[in-house]
DNA sequence: AATAAACCCTAGTAATACTATCGGGTTTTA
DNA sequence: TAAAACCCGATAGTATTACTAGGGTTTATT
């Protein structure tokens, strides 16, 4: 599995969305300052987000979106699989089981590919977003959308270009 | 990290020059023929190898390709990380710890990423060419190289084609 | 020494995926 | 009814993938 800029883009967007869990819809515009990330690109994100039922939009005047269901019952393997596809490193699983049936050559081979996508899915499927962001403060008052021109923004330089291929892994 | 057609086809071609390790060079074609490769493209994938000093090459008539190591000393990660890059689903191990230290906000989220790549990196790490072929058969008498016409083929029908996007994972 | 078998190596290319952006449409609130 | 927001299809530039072509160099054999 390869999680793309998108999809990295997706799991920075659900955690802002975890983060104000029941304070109400964001609107893109907001998760997309706070997050960094590119406004109308997200938006093509959050739309299948809401396709895939994971989270919902409010329309209209005070819209935004918001989370369907609590942070601890998202798991990241979720928005991984819509976004980026299998967690199998080649293929996804039911091939992999299929070709260690069937191809006897190189059944091996297929083996460690699928335990590698297992020992994947084993982390991916037990962590949740609750598990990735701080509690949720909730109910203390004043935090729910800020203000124009708040401060915010502490370490925004991410890698964003393409710093594919480093030495290591 | 992903495995591409291109990566599967360097493994594939690994097994069988680690199947007849110690019995001489293996011509590109063979390889190509008995894997079912192209061969234009094997050409290039071992060049690569052989440039990583992984396989030698024996020029001239009656050459071809042989491992420079046992199979034993030969790691799937070692052929991974060359044709595909870093196990890490996502930058590589240096980026993201670099990440966990800068970006508190996402800090959570990159360290699973680096759980999942150190899941992936220990079983990769550990599975050599030698785990995944069978004994070498070497000694036996006449199986070094096969001669024009001979059977082998049993099935070749893998995937090949663009079958991206299984439902499961 | 000539020939043919092999590897060596640089380019090029078609198809696809990735990373967005644009622009207008629809719905809802105030 | 006007502005705020999401809805959504189309488009575009770039990168990657998966190959293919073709000539150059080396070596074994005759």
């Amino acid at each position: 599995m390869k999680i793309s800029q998108k999809g990295l883009y997706a799991l920075q967007a659900m955690m802002m969305l975890a983060r104000h869990y029941n304070q109400g819809a964001i609107r893109i515009r907001d998760i997309a300052y706070e997050e960094v990330l590119p406004e109308k690109f997200l938006e093509l994100i959050l739309l299948e987000l809401k396709n895939a039922r994971i989270v919902e939009s409010v329309r209209g005047a005070k819209g935004g979106y918001q989370l369907r269901r609590a942070p601890s019952e998202i798991h990241l393997s979720e928005i991984i699989r819509l976004i980026d596809g299998p967690l199998a490193p080649f293929g996804d699983a039911e091939q992999l089981r299929s070709l260690i049936d069937r191809d006897l050559e190189h059944r091996a081979l297929y083996k460690v590919f699928l335990e590698v996508r297992n020992a994947a899915a084993k982390i991916l499927e037990h962590t949740t977003l609750a598990d990735i962001v701080g509690p949720n403060l909730s109910k203390s008052g004043k935090l729910s959308r800020k203000k124009k021109g708040e401060e915010g923004r502490v370490l925004p330089m991410v890698v964003h270009g393409n710093v594919r291929r480093g030495k290591d892994e």
